[in-house]
DNA sequence: TCGACGCTTCGATCGCGGACGAACCTTGGG
DNA sequence: CCCAAGGTTCGTCCGCGATCGAAGCGTCGA
């Protein structure tokens, strides 16, 4: 008789062509969704609900609902780890990942998000307010820091009277797959980023279009948008 | 899209409870008869002869006839590290087995990772070979110093000709979740503890046990076993 | 030479789980 | 308010593989 952990759990799991192919588009480290792994595992939309909640049960994955998105990610680097070995062990290497996002170039830079911005300059936006203590991960979630209050004020955000809302709220940005900036915060700024004149819609598209002032004014305020974000060493995803 | 190695095999054969519990016992590096495998699976010989041919086919086993008898062992080191990492991560998610039994706490002081030493007493020698300078931490992959080659000859290890396999290398501890020494030293510094009489296998079981005199001679020589390890400094984790 | 033993092969059974169609729920956008 | 779309649940089908009985094959000991 043997003791230990239960490896068989785990094995069985990876042992499904469906959830190996799942697993292995998310090694790439950015989080997909249920109906991009559908693809990529080559099954309809019910087979990987299906998959994805047993792999989510064994710990394998995290899910992250947003909107009438689940976004799924890697449970942690252990899981990469192990799965590279498993991977080494099969003598193969090479994986493959989707790259899945809009094809508009417009809709990654700027776009709304319900009510607040999103693509690059959400992130960004998102980045810049971590990096400056505005705002604070708590273990996932984000708190208005005092200082954070008293930038938005300036700012000329109007955060009473919110009712059950969050005032932050991080959301997963579809197209960089990292977080940007929600909650009533979020809609406030953009709302003021409108007002100043800094962008605007596009009609009858979800775009967000800057303009040159307003775009550097923005990076002024925030940070550069398109580049690799400060908050990669955050717990944000 | 599926064009990477074939995990899907190898973990296809893990999640088998019977291969699982075949592969665990051969973790002691022992070769096992094909009946002592079906005990220790707990099926028929007839089922066990198919699920060995399926190990062998996969390559994860190699098998050896004498006789009447089909002796077999694991196919290689690198098995039986693959194997430990998947215990590890099935140890953190929480895949524990049922009935963690009263052998556990011999298990995890010190046992047999295939040929080298695992455990409290695993982890130790390799947190004392770091702390004196012995192995160094390159990047995650350990290198035999010179003052390394001249201890393991002083202690009776014999490093030469061991073709393509490693001198050193960290292999993940299940139950301590850090690394301890594996590849040709961990392995000739297990074979040298044996013969100095320090140790002695459990018979059927993966137990390293100690002798009372020989325990105090491998900490005076390495370091003490099961307490907080020196190498919390080092980047081995 | 014979029987016992160890292992493998063959054949049949059967249960688990992967697959998908259909329906349902929620969300986002107009 | 309505519609479209993403995701999940439910029910069903079906194929793979684990399992074991029975038989076959080689080896060992008397």
């Amino acid at each position: 008789m043997t003791t230990g952990p239960d490896i068989t759990r785990i094995a069985a799991l990876l042992g499904d062509a469906g959830r190996a192919n799942m697993l292995q588009a998310l090694m790439g480290g950015q989080a997909l969704t249920a109906g991009e792994l559908a693809r990529e595992a080559g099954v309809t939309p019910q087979t990987a609900s299906s998959h994805l909640a047993q792999l989510e049960a064994g710990g394998l994955i995290a899910r992250r609902c947003q909107g009438r998105h689940s976004y799924f990610a890697l449970a942690g680097a252990e899981v990469a780890e192990a799965l590279e070995h498993l991977t080494a062990l099969a003598g193969r290497v090479g994986h493959l990942r989707t790259r899945p996002g809009p094809r508009d170039p417009e809709m990654r830079r700027a776009r709304v998000c319900y009510d607040h911005l999103a693509g690059d300059a959400g992130v960004a936006l998102l980045d810049a307010l971590l990096a400056r203590g505005r705002v604070e991960d708590r273990d996932g979630s984000l708190l208005l820091t005092e200082a954070g209050q008293a930038f938005a004020r300036d700012f000329g955000v109007v955060l009473e009277g919110a009712g059950r809302r969050p005032l932050c709220k991080a959301c997963l940005d579809w197209s960089v797959r990292r977080s940007h900036m929600a909650g009533v915060l979020g809609a406030g700024l953009l709302s003021r980023i409108y007002d100043l004149g800094w962008a605007r819609r596009v009609e009858k598209t979800r775009i967000v279009r800057f303009t040159a002032p307003g775009l550097h004014a923005f990076e002024q305020a925030f940070g550069p948008v398109g580049r690799e974000g400060l908050s990669r060493s955050t717990g944000i995803i």
